[in-house]
DNA sequence: GCAATGACTGGAG
DNA sequence: CCTCCAGCCATTG
């Protein structure tokens, strides 16, 4: 079944995410209540190719800002052609200046 | 319902 | 910010 509710509110923070910036999934898990459950946002995420409208995975990495699910995107080379695209730099599969580019789920509190 | 899996995170070096 | 180890949790077989 697609669109079940944890992966809903997972795909309905990243659409917010703004162009040029990044999160990470423990952020999205923390914003969602579940800190814990980081590892099921990148789960969700698996579906986000699949999910309709699709969400911009490309701009949910790691804490460390690594592309880890790039793999998932069918084209490795794909996700980081999509954040360049975005003006965000990507150097051996990391994002540059990640802390400059990291966007807060939370910004979505502030209207 | 149990066992295995995974696009993770925090703590320590 | 990098690497290794252990803990958490929902989805799937």
């Amino acid at each position: 079944m697609n669109k079940d509710n944890f992966f809903e509110m997972v795909f309905e923070v990243v659409r917010q995410i703004p162009y040029g910036r990044v999160t990470s999934y423990g952020a999205i898990a923390e914003f969602l209540g579940a800190k814990r459950s980081s590892r099921m946002v990148g789960y969700a995420m698996n579906g986000a190719g699949k999910a309709t409208p699709p969400v911009p995975a490309h701009r949910v990495v790691n804490r460390a800002g690594m592309l880890t699910g790039k793999a998932a995107f069918g084209s490795t080379d794909l996700m980081q052609e999509l954040l360049e695209r975005e003006g965000i730099k990507v150097k051996n599969d990391k994002i540059v200046d990640f802390k400059t580019v990291f966007w807060h789920p939370e910004s979505l509190l502030e209207s």
